[in-house]
DNA sequence: TTTATATTTTAGTATATGATTATATGTGCA
DNA sequence: TGCACATATAATCATATACTAAAATATAAA
């Protein structure tokens, strides 16, 4: 493993270690969806989201195409659905680990 | 997707997005080690190890075993071996096409 | 061209985190 | 008990990053 290689996963997972970035990947995993559409489903002010979208794009994970006014993002990297879901399934067995270890 | 489920997910996420905390953990694919053996393994200071492992500890992705005065880490959630898996081989798709469109 | 709309960018501030140095804790052994 | 070794913690500093508000860019329509 090169320090080069190592930075480029580290930046990877980074992309991944913010709530309201996972949010917007979320609301995407049904499809793609233009900055105002995510605007509302996130909750997020605009220019927060936007912010948020540059970063994931630089990171690679998004694809961008632009209609009109409006830009729609969508998952380009299908590898973050087995990752996401990697995780969570992780999160989940733990959890129900530690609730039976409370009932027993 | 809650919040709090958000939350845990990126907190998951964020202890892999760090190279030493990455090369750490690369080191221990083949097996527990002590923590002396890591910061050699490693070349980072002792202090910076100790910290790393905790963080990685607190993620609750490493194992701790104490034998006398040594300490050794080893992998405690193999999602880790997947998760990491699946992000080089998605990098690695990048490169030999981005090496291939550089060809073409 | 002017106006309105969607998105991006910039500047500033607050917070989080990594590296370093020094110190503390804990354990085995003389 | 006292010393030596392995690991952990504390304090500090520097850097990175998230959030906010304001301004800038770009495109469509009047």
């Amino acid at each position: 493993m090169t320090d080069a290689a190592l930075g480029l996963v580290a930046r990877r997972f980074a992309a991944l270690a913010e709530p309201m970035r996972l949010r917007l990947l979320h609301a995407l995993f049904d499809g793609e969806k233009s900055v105002g559409q995510l605007v509302d489903l996130s909750g997020g002010t605009q220019a927060n989201v936007s912010r948020h979208l540059q970063t994931l794009m630089d990171a690679g994970v998004l694809t961008r195409r632009k209609v009109g006014l409006q830009v729609f993002y969508g998952i380009g990297d299908k590898s973050i659905f087995t990752l996401c879901e990697l995780v969570c399934g992780s999160l989940e067995q733990k959890h129900t680990q530690h609730a039976k270890s409370l009932a027993r």
